[in-house]
Order: C-alpha cells, then sequence, then structure tokens
DNA sequence: CCAATAGTGTCTTTCAGACATTATTAT
DNA sequence: ATAATAATGTCTGAAAGACACTATTGG
C-alpha cells in the first residue's frame, strides 16, 4: 500500500499525532574558529540544556523555506545577509523516542553563512550564541541534537572536498589565504599553504580573480594578496580531498 | 522558538494534519539493466499512474523500519533475503502541494537489492513490477516521484564512486567481471576490464578472495574467474571515479 | 634590516587510462 | 583450431605532496 492508497480512506485525526520540525545546523567561522548557532531551552524538557534552532513546519511552507525562517529569527537577519548563507537539507531524524511527549519528525538542514553578529535571544529561549564547536557541551545537548550535530559536521567537512561551498563562509572578495583558512578550520588540519594555492587556482570554476589585490599586506608583515570571488562551477574536479579519512 | 518550545503549549490536532509517509527508490540488476520497483496506483489521484512503494510511518516505528517494511510487503520478501538490501536514506520531499489532498511529507530511502522475485502487487495497488529505469514513464509517475527517481539514480552512481556499496547488488560470492557490470549498468558506460581488475583489488578492504573459482569459464570461453565476497572497507580510498561529469 | 607572507617552481610518488600480452576455457 | 575472456604488465599523463625559492610587505 502506497501513502495516497492509504489516506485515501484516511483521517489523520484518527491516529496519533505526527509533528513535522525543522532544525537547522548553522556553521560560521569567528576569530579562526568554526562556530554553531545554539539555544538554551526556557522550558521542559530539556530546560537548560542547549538546542539547535528550530520549530514547527507551518502548514504552508516548504521545509528549506520552513528553515530559512527559523535561521532568520533566530538570528535576527535580513534577507539580504541571509541570501548568502548557503542551506541545504542534511537528513531527517524520526527515532520514535527521540521526544519523551509525541511523536516527532525533524528535517535537519545544515547552513554554511558568513561571519554574522550575535544572535538575539528568541522570547521562548533562554538564551542564542555562537558557539565554538570544539567546546560543544556534548552531554547537555537537548534531544538527539548530538548526533544532528556530529552529522552535520562530517557532512561540511565532506562538502568542502567536492563543492565550493567554503566561499560561503567569506566575504564577497576573499584572498586564498582566508579560504585556505576556512579549509583548515573545517578540517582541524593543516594544509600547505603553496600547494593549496595552486590548486585552488587550477580547479575550474572554483574561484575567479577581481583583479584587486587587498590595501595592506599581512598582519605581520607579506605582499599585499589578490582578491578572489567565487566562481561558477558547483562540483570541483579535481576535488581537494583530504588525506586519510 | 525551537520545536519543543512550541509543541509544549500546543495540541497538534488544533492544526492542520501533516502526514509522515516513507517512500522507496529500490533498485537492481536484471538481465543487465537497472530496474527499479514500481507499483501502479489503483485510486485517484493519479490512479493507473506509476509510483513508488511507500506508505504511512507507524506510530512506534523507526523511518528506517517503515522503509524495510514497506520494501518488504510490496517485494514479498522475507527476512533473510532482505536483510542483504542495502537500505539508506535519500531524502525529504515536503513541497505543500505535492500531495492535492493534504500536506504529506515523504522521507524518501534508496534501497541496493541483489536480483529479487517478481514483486506481488499489495492489495491496493493494481500492479507492481521491477522496471528497467531506461523504461521509465516519466510523464506517467504519481505525485513527485520522477524527480525523487532522479534523486535516487544520481545518489546510486555517486555512492558507487566511494563505498563498497555495488557488491550489495551481488550474490554473496561474484566475480570481478560481475562487479564491473554492476558498475557499467548503474553509470550506463563501459569500463576498461583490464583497469577495472586492477583498480578493484588495489583498494584496501574494497573485496577479498574466496580462494574458490566459478565453475565455469565465461559462456563463449574464457578461464574460470576467480571468486570474491565484500571485504570489511565501507569507503573506498582511492575512489573509483567517474570520468567528466 | 628582519620576519612574515603571497605566490611560483621543481621533483617525486601515486594513480588513472590506454594498450599490450599471456593463459585458460567453450564451442 | 578459434574466439572469447580472466588476469597481469607496461607506458603515459594528470595530479597530489614535499620542498625550495623569490618577491613584497609591516615593523
Amino acid at each position: 500500500m502506497n501513502e495516497q492508497d492509504f489516506l485515501a480512506g484516511y483521517d489523520p485525526r484518527d491516529y496519533p499525532a505526527v509533528a513535522v520540525t525543522v532544525d537547522v545546523v548553522a556553521l560560521t567561522i569567528r576569530e579562526g574558529a568554526l562556530h554553531l548557532l545554539l539555544i538554551r531551552r526556557a522550558a521542559p524538557p530539556y530546560a537548560g540544556h542547549w538546542a539547535l534552532p528550530g520549530g514547527f513546519v507551518r502548514p504552508d511552507e516548504d521545509l528549506l523555506a520552513g528553515a530559512r525562517r527559523e535561521l532568520a529569527e533566530e538570528t535576527g537577519l535580513g534577507g539580504e545577509r541571509l541570501g548568502r548563507v548557503h542551506l541545504e537539507q542534511l537528513g531527517t531524524y524520526g527515532d520514535p523516542d527521540r521526544d519523551p511527549r509525541m511523536r516527532v519528525v525533524s528535517i535537519a538542514h545544515l547552513a554554511f553563512a558568513p561571519d554574522l553578529p550575535d544572535p538575539v535571544a528568541d522570547t521562548d529561549a533562554a538564551d542564542a550564541i555562537w558557539l565554538p564547536v570544539t567546546a560543544l557541551p556534548n552531554r547537555q545537548l537537548a534531544f538527539d541534537h548530538a548526533r544532528i550535530i556530529d552529522d552535520g559536521l562530517e557532512r561540511a567537512r565532506a562538502k568542502l572536498e567536492y563543492t565550493p561551498l567554503a566561499t560561503r563562509f567569506l566575504a564577497p572578495e576573499f584572498t586564498v589565504t582566508e579560504l585556505r583558512a576556512v579549509y583548515e578550520t573545517v578540517w582541524g588540519e593543516p594544509l600547505h599553504a603553496g600547494n593549496f594555492h595552486r590548486k585552488v587556482l587550477s580547479v575550474p570554476g572554483f574561484v575567479e580573480s577581481t583583479g584587486a589585490s587587498t590595501e595592506r599586506g599581512g598582519a605581520r608583515g607579506g605582499p599585499r594578496a589578490k582578491l578572489y570571488r567565487p566562481g561558477t562551477a558547483r562540483l570541483l574536479h579535481p576535488a581537494l580531498l583530504r588525506t586519510l579519512r
């Protein structure tokens, strides 16, 4: 029996309700460290615990639109800056016991954002912050959010390999060194500056030159760097593969 | 506001119901061609159209378990043969208008199966068959199932690159030539026999030798082939990359 | 001047792909 | 015998990684 055959002679209100929510694993880079957007729960269950921003999907709202709305509400940001945030579906979490009160199926999303202002806590949240992922309070995370975050971080690391999405963590114009810093931060390992530089410029469509350079050299010396903007490629080939695994 | 804050003071029955279903893009290889499991709808809407097997998620059932149950019901297969089927989450489809009657959010899954018997049509389906993907009736597919199938096929092609899941299309013991046939069938392009052979054996953990060989050579001559079983690797590195993109 | 950084050059190793070769089997 | 196939060998080119080097800037 497929879904529609089932629904044809079926009134959903006769059955236990299933709630559908969207959650967002929003990542950004602040001060050289990977940060995750978390809110602190005000009400039980898990009152006082950290949780992902998210909420109920509205009746006529697409899932991706719902995630974008939740992100906007939680960060207090408008359309312009939010437009540069990459958002994709991460996965759906529907374990029957993931919420103690009722069946909740949550479609988790993954966001890559440039450096954004501090979030403004929503009325129902006790707090909202960008937290370094190295300081995640794994034992104090609500529901199955620790696992969702793990999955999101691994997806983010993998995405940098074969997509140009690392640029979404940066301003519209950036240097190769800034791009390399994104990779080093997300992957958590140092990369060879020279090889990275040559590699990035050799992948078709990854970045394109603006013709301009930075106003000043590095903070501790060095020449001015050329500026680039994201290219037109949506996939990198050859990819930038992590070593080992 | 996150999901639980919302739910705390919320009765789902006050709101328009959202139905949660699972659908399955089940792939197998029959007679050298990639086949997809489809059912023909008996009731409107889309009566007479082809659709993916799927159905309502039961109250205390995990999403993956629901997909496995739907697959079992639709193929009429028991646990033993079904145990060798690979099943993973593909993506969630929740466009508000994807079902004309009500809001239906469907978690699509992707299955890789060895050659299975012909399916037995469920009571609510007019028919159920393994259909070659080259013969897909794209205009006669129900709902957004054409797009789900496209996404599933692309995911399948990509998965063969960096996972050993091609072996899930085969019997527990197989030859390198049979494995190559899987790649050629799913990717839709011929591969170089010699290079493929050397490559497969060089990737650590992809396959391991059983020590045995086939009883007979090829149908039209040739030596007996060595038999292999799946190895322990869950990821292939280096990967078997498709050319171009 | 000195240290740090941007960017380029060179060499080695690895791996994919083209192609050739040998051995074994069905007909 | 002949054709087909399994399996291995050889060569070339692409690309990653290690390392060296030059040029430019801040202090």
